[in-house]
RNA sequence: GCGCCCGUAGCUCAGCUGGAUAGAGCGCCGCCCUCCGGAGGCGGAGGUCACAGGUUCGAAUCCUGUCGGGCGCGCCA
């Protein structure tokens, strides 16, 4: 990727081989950040400090010599270099160099900040995979927003991505579904164990003959209508699964899907027989210990069906499986990735990714989550509460690996002051400004803006800096599987273009060319915003609804 | 007992592949609105980055230990 900050980048690198000579390493490379505090110049690097041990010679010689190199090798882009603190390089831009700045972003249109994935690979992202035993859960949102946000962001960085749900169609939680479903229908108690919630009565209503002796097909049919209600509760949310993967196929079909992997893995060594058991090496491979794949009793197990599944998906041709589990699934981390290598797969194509509880706080006290006493806060309820972009945008704030409590009371009597109607409101905001101008004079204007020659405002510049961040912030949110990144940034770009609004007239500016500019950036601000949102999966409106709005 | 995650402002959380004076939102106090949309802006109070050691030019960040919280350790799914 080419670019004025890659530019600047390199011109660093560069400088530091100089000075270093051709024995340069770059085992720690030098950095080149923007300054948290105003002052510091436009960006820093701490490049001197790295060379200087090298050299042998004190951190701010180094520097000063740096700064030599930079000058001559960034021409008319520096403004000035400055020697800072132990030894930090200060670079002081010029206007010129901003306005080039954006000239680049304009030019890249709506790729700008994607295609960062350095071999584009075909993904499968499997999440939310909720049990069919109940209706999606307020703690699934997280799961789907997450899952669903890192599937955007995979696909902008430039994969192929496939967005996958696992359906646990059979085992003990169907039948204990089937039957709390007939014991409704009897008017009988729910079983030991059973589901108990308001939801199975009504399933005892909606299924003929629900009372049936033959649980099986209750249980069939019951689930049959929840996952239709998953899928309903999960396109309102905004997600779209390519793939519903019943777990039950896996066990159909000869030789089953089950039956293959038990074939691959014997013929590895990696399986024997103990207790009339048919057990896996997963102790070899990093587990505590090894784990049943076929009970004694010739059932298969949990574990069974996802080492198929996962070999599955290897076969289908995919070369990176990441799923994303619930914290309640950690202790089964390890012998997952111990079952993938003893199936010979390649080390690292598989990640699997733990999502902390969300904990929904009303009035001060959490709410529980058993779907079996039927006392939990369904995502369609939550919803409707609080709209489908707040709950994505708040449940996509925070980190995946901490627990969050979502107060219900705040979101909504303050859904007002939710961070996501700020910065839907400053893309409305800049809708607005366009719409003022006029398409014909935004589209002079972004040509015009390219040959920009006057003095720049410090919000100009900062907000050009802001947006010239967008790439690396998304790829670094990509890399590292973490869409609160997104939108923090969102906030943040929101926060510096509100300032850059109040500082700077956009309609009407005076000054050779100074309107043209403006509206060019604008429209760079406009698009980056849209583009944030849209990878959390949040909408970016032409403008805010009025009615909302207090008089 | 063992394993994983977490502990940062009154609250909810960013920052964690080591860098300068630790940030945001909400709440609180004060000020600002003739202006392209005030759903706004500016300023302020508020911190032993759980605690104790260690590594080094430099630690919220890395290592060890302790304490506190969450979750998990089945021939359940």
């Amino acid at each position: 990727m080419s670019g004025p900050l890659s530019d600047l980048r390199d011109a660093v690198v560069t400088a530091s081989v100089a000075i270093a000579g051709s024995g340069h390493a770059s085992s720690a490379a030098p950095t080149l950040e923007r300054p948290k505090k105003a002052g510091f110049g436009d960006y820093a690097t701490n490049a001197a400090m790295l060379l200087a041990p090298r050299a042998g010679v004190a951190p701010r010689d180094v520097a000063g010599r740096l700064a030599g190199e930079l000058e001559l090798l960034l021409g008319t882009s520096l403004e000035r270099v400055e020697i800072a603190g132990p030894g930090f390089l200060n670079l002081f831009l010029s206007d010129g160099w901003y306005v080039d700045a954006l000239a680049h972003m304009l030019a890249a249109g709506d790729a700008f900040g994607g295609g960062s994935a350095e071999t584009a690979e075909r993904v499968n992202v499997e999440f939310v995979s909720a049990n069919p035993t109940g209706p999606m859960t307020a703690a699934g949102g997280r799961h789907a927003a997450y899952g669903d946000s890192l599937a955007r962001l995979l696909e902008f960085a430039g994969n192929d991505v496939t967005r996958e749900f696992y359906i646990n169609d059979i085992g003990g939680q169907v039948r204990r579904l089937g039957e709390s479903i007939q014991a409704r229908a009897r008017g009988a108690a729910v079983p030991e164990g059973g589901y108990e919630g308001d939801y199975v009565a009504e399933l005892a209503v909606r299924i003929p003959n629900s009372d049936s002796d033959d649980v099986a097909v209750v249980a069939e049919r019951g689930v049959q209508l929840l996952l239709e209600g998953i899928r309903t509760s999960m396109q309102e949310f905004g997600v779209t699964f390519d793939v519903w993967f019943s777990e039950g196929s896996l066990h159909s079909g000869e030789p089953s899907a089950v039956q293959h992997a038990f074939d691959e893995l014997e013929a590895r060594g990696e399986s024997y027989r103990s207790d009339g058991a048919l057990w896996l090496r997963t102790d070899a491979h990093g587990d505590d210990k090894d784990r049943v794949m076929e009970r004694s009793t010739g059932e298969h197990t949990y574990f069974a069906s996802d080492i198929a599944y996962h070999l599955n998906k290897l076969e289908r041709g995919f070369e990176r499986l990441i799923d994303v589990w619930g914290a309640d699934h950690h202790g089964y981390v390890s012998r997952m990735h111990a079952a993938f290598k003893a199936l010979g797969a390649p080390e690292g194509a598989m990640e699997l990714i733990i999502m902390q509880f969300v904990n929904l706080v009303e009035r001060g006290e959490r709410t529980q989550f058993s779907k079996r006493r039927g006392d939990f806060v369904q995502l369609d309820d939550l919803v409707e509460q609080i709209t489908v972009d707040a709950a994505r945008f708040f449940m996509l704030q925070r980190s995946h690996d901490t627990m969050v409590d979502l107060d219900i009371d705040l979101a909504r009597e303050q859904s007002n002051e939710n961070p996501v109607y700020y910065v839907q409101y400053a893309h409305a905001r800049i809708a607005s400004i366009l719409k003022k101008a006029g398409a014909a004079s935004v589209t002079a204007a972004l040509d015009a803006a390219t040959r920009y020659e006057g003095t720049l405002e410090p919000a100009e510049r900062t907000l050009v800096k802001k947006l010239l961040a967008f790439p690396e912030e998304v790829a670094e949110a990509t890399e590292r599987r973490a869409p609160h990144k997104i939108a923090a940034y969102a906030l943040e770009l929101a926060q510096t273009f509100t300032a850059f609004y109040r500082d700077c007239h956009v309609v009407g500016a005076e000054g050779e060319g100074v309107e043209p500019f403006r509206l060019a950036l604008c429209v760079a601000t406009k698009r980056t915003i849209a583009r944030s949102l849209d990878l959390l999966g949040v909408g970016a409106p032409e403008q805010m609804s009025r009615e909302a709005q207090p008089s």
